[in-house]
DNA sequence: ATGGTGGTGCGACCA
């Protein structure tokens, strides 16, 4: 089965193109962010006719997460618990057996900004609450947009990026702290070329000039390591008419 | 190329 992450940048704007994507690519199961949809403003019956249920959790204007796929999804959870957050950035649902947590982790705006402050923040409550979900759900996808580049490999230009948000080594290490609970870059499993992004800026011709990063994850547990085959970034919505500035990202289960 | 684009919504903020 296919599970893919995509950050679409307003799923107002690119319903159209999740609706083209899933079509072609036909994905089992997608973890989208930035939907920027208040509920009752969710696309779910135009996505119902493409053959996929929605679960989802938006506000207007910024953040919104939701989860398409091709079965139910049951036990869902809304944000972290315990962590109150007015901001729609954390859904997790039981489907075919796995346990998905998407993520639209923090910004952080720069280094030292009272929103870099939250983002460690968030990470350390993220991380805690994982540390429990591994216990009841050892089959886990924590996927999403984690705004964090893992290492120098998915950085375009990592001496101008250096100690920089999205690359700074405290970012890195809250990373590094939920993937030694036993969770694993499936892109790192089967890749270890750099210079291969999900995102790239829409200023300065970004894309075509390939001056991304690789902020997009699909981690999977340790349960789940043997079962991935496969984890691949796919670029052609990019290039697409009015893109999202993330392409999507996505791992192949056994 | 030390600038620049895009979404929301009509300011200014966020990324």
């Amino acid at each position: 089965m296919k599970i893919a992450s995509w950050n679409v940048n307003s799923l107002n704007v690119r319903l159209p193109h999740l609706q083209q994507w899933l079509g072609q690519c036909q994905p089992d199961i997608v973890a989208l962010q930035e939907t920027k949809l208040e509920d009752h403003k969710f696309p779910d019956s135009e996505l119902a006719e493409a053959g996929y249920r929605s679960v989802f959790a938006g506000q207007k204007t910024y953040n919104g997460v939701a989860i398409v796929s091709r079965s139910a999804a049951s036990e869902v959870q809304v944000g972290i618990p315990g962590f109150a957050d007015e901001q729609k950035r954390v859904l997790a649902a039981t489907i075919d057996g796995l346990r998905i947590v998407n993520l639209y982790v923090v910004n952080g705006k720069a280094v030292g900004d009272e929103k870099y402050d939250y983002k460690l923040a968030w990470l350390d409550a993220l991380r805690q609450w994982l540390a429990l979900e591994l216990l009841r759900y050892p089959n886990m996808v924590v996927l999403g947009d984690f705004n964090i580049a893992p290492d120098d490999r998915d950085v375009h230009d990592p001496a101008a990026w250096k100690d920089q948000i999205l690359c700074s080594d405290a970012e890195r290490g809250a990373l590094n702290k939920l993937l030694a609970l036993g969770l694993h870059d499936s892109f790192r499993l089967h890749h270890d070329d750099a210079g291969q992004f999900s995102w790239w800026d829409y200023r300065a011709a970004g894309f075509r000039r390939n001056l991304g990063l690789r902020i997009d994850l699909v981690l999977v547990s340790d349960a789940l390591k043997a079962r991935c085959v496969g984890a691949e970034i796919d670029r052609e919505p990019r290039t697409w008419e009015r893109p999202s500035d993330h392409t999507p990202v996505l791992v192949e289960l056994q």
